[in-house]
Order: structure tokens, then sequence, then C-alpha cells
DNA sequence: CCCTTCAATGGAAGCGCTTCCAATAGGCTA
DNA sequence: TAGCCTATTGGAAGCGCTTCCATTGAAGGG
């Protein structure tokens, strides 16, 4: 009962053109009448034909591999869900376009980390590379990318990155904001931001949403106290430690990702406090890790596995020639209200930020 | 510099045979002699050579669909590190090999929930299928994906699974065993076993193991206090506040997997027990969770990525039509010691299991 | 000893697609 | 108006592999 699938010919034939002009019409190729190009498109919406990937990386040739770049430092976890979300969604994109996929943790600190990852590429001849923050802004491995014939789509660029390339990822200072405007509502005044290692410049922005949000609810940025953290748990915990020693801890503390929030809601059960009586704690990522401590984290979440397989479409629809400027594509994201955030306690709700 | 990749055609120049021999010697097709087959082998060898996924696939027409299947309750957590490291390490199996995957998880308390797996199989003409427990162990289910013509591959079956299909898994009984002999040699005595959801025979033999350590310390097994969680993070906690309120607690709890273990701690923290000085608590599989709760838990690792690629490939391998009994790969485990175990508190040392 | 049977092997036709190259037809130039 | 260029389009050759079918001997049967 199942008709077999409709293949390039079929389209040819219902289209009355040769094969060749449907391989251009859907390769984007130059040089075919916009008449042509529309009856082609229109039989093969009727047909609802799709391109056979391992037919077309048999007869195409090309390496039809792509790399997927982390930043791993020695302390961080390598088989953190971030990481293992992300490349989930890229083998799935990959699977279903016929790419093969190559993933690569590059230490960060390593003096030649680009020489690394360029010669990763040159090494398996990869055609298109999908660089994760901090790399995604760094623009000099990016143009090196493309002086190797490669081409480069980003993860989560938080600043210079989004000018040289495409990228996918959701918009960081909106989510900051929107984190800060359910803390701000819940009455908090005293914040403290803990930060990702240095070079991640979407978490940073994440911060610029911060203080926007505080702007406008009257209250001076400034006043924020700002922990330089690394995304691990440990750091979490070690600076939460160090704020909870300082003259005024705050009664909100926005993190930049949950694995760090952990930690702080870690740190903060061992000083006996309570969360969100004593302190609100918030993640970032909406990583299972957010539901399986206690209390669960409020979070924002943010589509991993689909920013991943976006990126892989992108880079793939740049390979097969598709022009025009540096596409960002932003993804949606969501405060998750769980039980780490609530009001503060009374005595503590007075001060300024 | 770099050779171009051999083919097919190579490897027969080099033997001295046809294309056609070639393929048959690499696909398990009768017929061939076996000095002819020991050429052809050698030449495969010399040369390096690899199947081009791509185009055997373009050239063996069937659908190149496996499909992996896990169960799901309304209160698991669909995207936990167990589920999303299994899909990981299949995807990568099926991309190298040139298959696709489709992943999905089914409700294991549905009536249906078998037809709705086979239906799966029939509306996907999914050649295979990658069976993750409970449905690992469910005889029936297997018998009937059998009789769609496609071929099974369980993931850590516990019992009757073994003896109807091809299993890929670790040794869970040795797995119990071990962390019972960690925790026996640090000086506990009276132990608590939480379990997963019925049916989870991998996670039962893990009991076994237990048991197997207790009667070599000279321990009686029925001491043991049971309890029946389902793998989530609550019920690990539910389960533990139960057990902390009755008679006598024990000084060391097993948990079946790490996101109960999670649990277990959060609610030990809550009532001011000292972990592992109060209560030791362990886990099982070795997911970032272990790494991210306070005190990190020891637990047993267990290669989930590296499972689940196996069990693609010994899936191909029977599309490919090998033959022979079913086969079990035992994968290796390790207890892996973190902070969340250590002697038990010397008052509570001396009663008996 | 001839004919049938069958194991062992080779030949050749594609799988669905890209791409090189040839062919066609206007449009221009001189 | 002849000659040339160029934007479009089609033809056909594979990409590396599986598989149907033909071929070849040698063993087995009468």
């Amino acid at each position: 009962m199942t008709l077999k699938k409709p293949t390039i010919d079929d389209v040819a034939g219902l289209a009355g053109v040769a094969r060749t002009t449907v391989s251009r019409v859907l390769n984007g190729g130059p040089n075919v009448r916009d008449e042509v190009r529309q009856r082609v498109l229109k039989a093969v919406e009727a047909l609802n034909f799709r391109v056979n990937p391992q037919a077309r990386s048999l007869a195409g040739g090309g390496s039809r591999m792509l790399a997927l770049v982390f930043a791993s430092d020695l302390d961080t976890e390598p088989n953190s869900f971030y990481t293992s979300a992300l490349e989930l969604g890229a083998l799935r994109g990959c699977l279903a376009l016929g790419y093969q996929l190559l993933t690569r943790h590059v230490a960060q600190q390593s003096p030649d980390r680009r020489r690394l990852v360029l010669d990763l590429i040159a090494s398996h001849k990869c055609q298109g590379i999908i660089l994760t923050p901090p790399f995604a802004d760094d623009v000099t491995l990016i143009e090196d990318v493309r002086r190797l014939g490669s081409h480069v789509v980003t993860i989560s660029p938080g600043g210079s990155g989004r000018d040289v390339a495409d990228g996918v990822g959701i918009d960081d200072e909106a989510g900051g904001y929107d984190i800060a405007r359910h803390l701000l509502s819940l009455g908090h005044r005293r914040f403290a931001f803990m930060s990702g290692i240095e070079g991640h410049l979407s978490a940073a922005r994440r911060r610029d949403g911060l203080s926007r949000a505080l702007l406008e609810g009257g209250l001076k940025p400034d006043g924020v106290e700002i922990l330089q953290g690394d995304f691990t748990f440990r750091s979490g915990g070690i600076l939460t430690a160090r704020l909870l020693d300082g003259p005024s801890p705050p009664t909100a503390l926005i993190c930049a990702n949950d694995d760090m929030a952990a930690g702080a809601l870690s740190i903060s059960h061992g000083r006996g406090l309570d969360v969100p009586g004593d302190l609100s704690i918030t993640g970032f990522d909406d990583t299972p890790v957010s539901a399986i401590v206690w209390p669960p984290l409020t979070t924002v979440h943010q589509p991993l596995k689909d920013m991943a397989h976006d990126a892989v479409v992108a880079l793939v629809e740049r390979l097969n020639g598709s022009a025009g400027g540096w596409r960002f594509q932003t993804l949606s994201h969501a405060v998750v209200q769980r039980e780490s955030t609530g009001r503060p306690a009374p005595k503590r709700a007075t001060a300024t930020a």
C-alpha cells in the first residue's frame, strides 16, 4: 500500500524538465529561468519529494564531514548535559541530511587551540564546522577556518561572532532580563550574578539583561556583585561560599548555568541557609540537573538539541551554496519556574542594590 | 598526499576476484571457497578497506531504518541522562554504519504498549529495533517483532530477554556485588536497597549481587530492606523519608540508579543527616548527576554510550545475515568512589543485618 | 560415458543523485 | 546578415555498492 518514495526523476517528469534541471533547482544552482524553477518547485511540493541524502552524498563527492567543537577545560566535566544535548541535536541533523559528524573537545586554555581546530578540519577534510562558546566569538579562528575553505556556523555567539558567521541561539539578553524580572517581581532588590568562563559572551549578555531589568525597576546595576565562575558545579560552590562570607550577601543569586546553581545550592545547604527563604538561586539552560537538585531550580529553558540541529541545517544550506549575509537564528527560551526562587525573607528585603 | 579511499574494486583487483565475490565475502554470503574468502579478507586488511555505508544503502535497498525504544512513565523525566546517553551512542553507531534511527518513548503502563512498538516498526519499515528495559525482557514483544520480519537487540536484558535475542550490557550482578563489597569493606552491616521499576530485571540483578556479597560477608541477605522505587529523583526522596522514619534505618543505602540516589541525598540533608557519616548512599550508572550533587555520589560506572553503539553494531551484523546463537556482549563496569560513602558512625556500626 | 545438478564465480544492471559537457536558441556586434 | 557569445537546458557518465542472472566446472546419477 505504501507508495514508493518519489525520486528526482519523478519530479523531472512531472515538471517536464530534465533531471539535471531539477538538481539545479534543488541546489540553488544558477541559470534556471524563474518560470522553470517555479514549475519544478511545484512538482517537488506535489510529490512531497525529499532528496535521498545517501544518493546525494554518493554522487556529490566531497567528504560530507562536519565538525562540532567544544571548549573543554581541565576541570570541566566533558560529559556534561550541555555538551551531550548539543551533540545529540547535531547528530540527529547529520543523520537526516546524510552528513558525518566529528565531535571534538579542545582545551580552551591551550595556546595552540586554534591550530588544533584547524588541523582537525584539514585532516578530516571537514566541509563545515560548528563552533560553541567561547570559540563562537573567536573571529580570528573563524577567519582561519574560512581560509581553509570550510564553512562556519556558531552556536550562541554573544558578540563579534554574530557579525562574521551564521549563528543559532536564543536571545540571551532577554533570558537574563526575564529571569531578573521574575526575581524582581518576587521582591528581590539585592542581586549577585555568577558568570561563566571569560570569553563566553552569550553568558555575559544574560548579565546585560539583568542590568536592563534592574534599571527598569529603578535599581542601580552597579550594585550587583559579579562572581567569575567557570560553569562548573565546583566553582558555583566556591564562589557562593565567598559570597556568603561577604559583608552583605544578596537575596538572589543568578547563575549563568545550572551546574553552578547546583553548586551554589549545595553550599547554601551546608551553611544551613533556607533556599529560597534566605537566598533565591536561579540556573540557566534547564538541563536535567535543575530538576534533580533540591529544591528544583528555577531556570531558563534553552532548546539545546534544536539549536544544534538547526546549526547543522544552516551549515548544510551554506554548503549547498546558498548566498546572502550572515543569518542569526533566534530560538525561543522560557523561564521555568520551580522552587529555588521565592520571596526574600522580610528582614532582608529592605536594602538597596 | 592523502590517498583516495580504496573501493571494493580495489579489493577485488588485489584479491584477483570479481567485485561480486568481494561483496559476498563482506556480507557473509554463501558459496565462497574458503581459500578465496581468506584471500579477499587479506586484501581488505592490506588496503584497510571499509565499505562505504552510503553506497551500500543506496544499492542495497531496504529502509536502513532502526528504532530505539524507551519505556517512559508519566513521571519519568524523558530527557534523563540515561536516555540521552543511549540515544547518543546509538546515533553515533547509525551515522557510521549508514542507518537511520528512530527514537521513541512508549508509555510502559499503556495496555497497548506492544502494539505501539509494532506499529512503529510496521509504519516506518524498521529493519531492526533496540529495546531497553523493561522491554528488553518482554519475550512476547520480541517474538512479535520477529514475526514482523524485524531484528531485535536488547540493552541490559536482565532475565529471559537474554535467551531470545542478542544483547548488550554490563554484568549487573557483579556491579551490585562490587558496590556492596565496597560498603562492606567500609564497615557497613545494615543495608537497604532501592530498586527501580518492576520488570526492570537488570536492576534486580544488582540486588542479587548485593545478596551474594552479604552472604560472603557472613550476613543474611533477608535483613536488607527493599524499597520499590521507579528510578526518579522524586521516588528516591519519598522512599528514603519512609526508610528513615522506620524502626531501624540502615547505615548504607544502595540505589539502582543515580537519580534516586540524588533524591535520597536530598531528603537526608533535609533531615539533617550527615552523608556519609549517618548514611552512606550509592547510585548506579555514573551519570553527570552523580558529580553534581553534594556530596558527589559513589556509583557504578556503566558505559551507556558504548552500550547503545555496540547494540547498533550487533543489530546491523544480524541484518547482514550473520548467523549463530544469541550473543550477549558484556561491557565492563567500575565502581567510582566519591564522597557519599564512608565508614558508618561508630555508635551505629554494631547491629546485624 | 552422457546428462543433470549444483556449488562457485563473474558480468552487468541499476540504487538516486551530481556534474561535466554538449546542444540549443536568442541576443549582439560589426 | 554572418559570426560569436551567453543564458538555459538536456544527455550521459559515473559515485561504490548490492543483486539478479549467466557461466563454468566438477560431482553425481543412470
